[in-house]
DNA sequence: CCAATAGTGTCTGTGAGACATTATGTT
DNA sequence: AACATAATGTCTCACAGACACTATTGG
């Protein structure tokens, strides 16, 4: 039945009903040591002035992973994304968006706290939320952020993905707060360097010293992204 | 600009290009050892007699949970699903249907091995296949069933889902050669056990036993699904 | 000197893998 | 009896958490 209805509908375009398909993305950030998204102001009916996750319709032709990039070089005014793009995954309640149906495909982005403002070529208000201080969202967005923020905390435990927060290089200070702020936890500095460096693969080490903070104290060596694409061991975050 | 277009489009469909939403469908099972997958072989054009996912179109005001769940029913024939069954990814590729655009929202299924033959409400043919025996698929179906396994694999190991192969009350040993269809490995009897009620709330023992089987051996216990819905510890997959 | 941060060494508990042993059924 | 499968006990190694200690900078 399958078949014949696909085949039904390639010659009958009204056999199916017409959707509208966009992409959104939860591009997310470290800043002052808290996990951040950014969000847009919405201009125009619905959720006029409310805050919504960039993003667009998909256009002809175009796949759904060059929409998602090309909606983030707008929305950041970045021509290359210096982070992590990854599909979260779908959202297609027929009642999610009042106008019309459309099915969003949802995106997670990471990025290092470029000093680089963002907000693209139009006029709209646009900056990094920290997850704890969210407004109002527009359609279905506090949901798709939900699932974002959990994706991203079971992701970066066996995965690398951490390393898409910082820039290179970096300290293993800056990376262990890049797990304290995704898991709101506090971890123990001593055991995170014993883990980190006996994860093969994870960081290399760069033959170099990080200028000394204001705050006095020994300088910590630098590191890079390794080649590993899964970490083994994962770095399981506490229990409690 | 993203709340421009949207407005836009609200006003003038033809803004927005047509897109096709469907659901295919990767249901799973576990059948003489090895991980299996339910095909239909197309009956029309394009990849006529080629084998490929179940699925269809979804249907206007349909959730597209709504949609599988539909889709599985048809297809197994089973009113009520008696399985798992969650969202895997979208594919949207422009090509990937050679008639129109079409955006496939993929899902995966679990389920016991039934007995209940399956094949819909139609005529074509449907049957389980090894996946390690494959026959040519239609569309980018080889790609999703790809993504598919390597999603079951990963997800066994921290969370319960195994236990959605199985039919209550189990034996360990059927849960052991669930991991070990899925993972393409054998396990240690003894240390598997230990690691499964190890994890609490993961199996509950009902107080029976299993017949025993016709090769003799002291029966079994019968155990049932616990509460649990993330494994604490998971069951690492050995890494050899 | 002290304060602050980076990095090392060591102990302990838990869990995984390997393997031996016991238990309980069929033939 | 032999055989097959289920379940238990025990040893060892790897790793996580806790904590003490050393190293290197700025005031």
């Amino acid at each position: 039945m399958t078949s014949e209805s696909d085949f039904l509908a390639a010659y009958d375009p009204s056999a199916f009903p017409a959707v509208a398909v966009t992409v959104d993305i939860a591009v997310m950030t470290i800043r002052n040591g808290q996990l951040c998204i950014l969000l847009i102001q919405r201009g125009a009916q619905p959720f006029q002035s409310s805050w919504a996750l960039p993003g667009g319709f998909v256009k002809p032709d175009e796949d759904l992973d060059s929409a998602a990039r090309r909606e983030l070089s707008e929305e950041t005014g970045l021509s290359t994304f210096p982070g992590h793009l990854e599909q979260l995954r779908s959202y297609g309640e027929p009642k999610r968006d009042p106008r019309m149906r459309v099915v969003s495909v949802a995106y997670i982005a990471m990025m290092p706290d470029l000093p680089t403002p963002v907000g693209g070529d139009d006029a709209a208000a646009a900056r990094f939320w920290a997850i704890d201080d969210l407004p109002q969202l527009a359609f279905d967005h506090a949901g798709i952020i939900n699932d974002a923020i959990e994706r991203v905390r079971n992701k970066i435990e066996y995965s690398p993905l951490a390393t898409s927060f910082v820039e290179e290089p970096f300290t293993l200070a800056e990376l262990r707060r890049v797990y304290e702020a995704v898991w709101g936890t506090t971890l123990h500095v001593a055991n995170f360097r014993r883990k980190v460096l006996s994860t093969p693969d994870f960081v290399v080490a760069e033959d170099a010293l990080a200028p000394s903070g204001s705050e006095g104290g020994r300088p910590a060596e630098l590191y890079r992204r390794g080649p590993a694409r899964l970490l083994h061991p994962a770095m399981l975050r506490p229990s409690s």
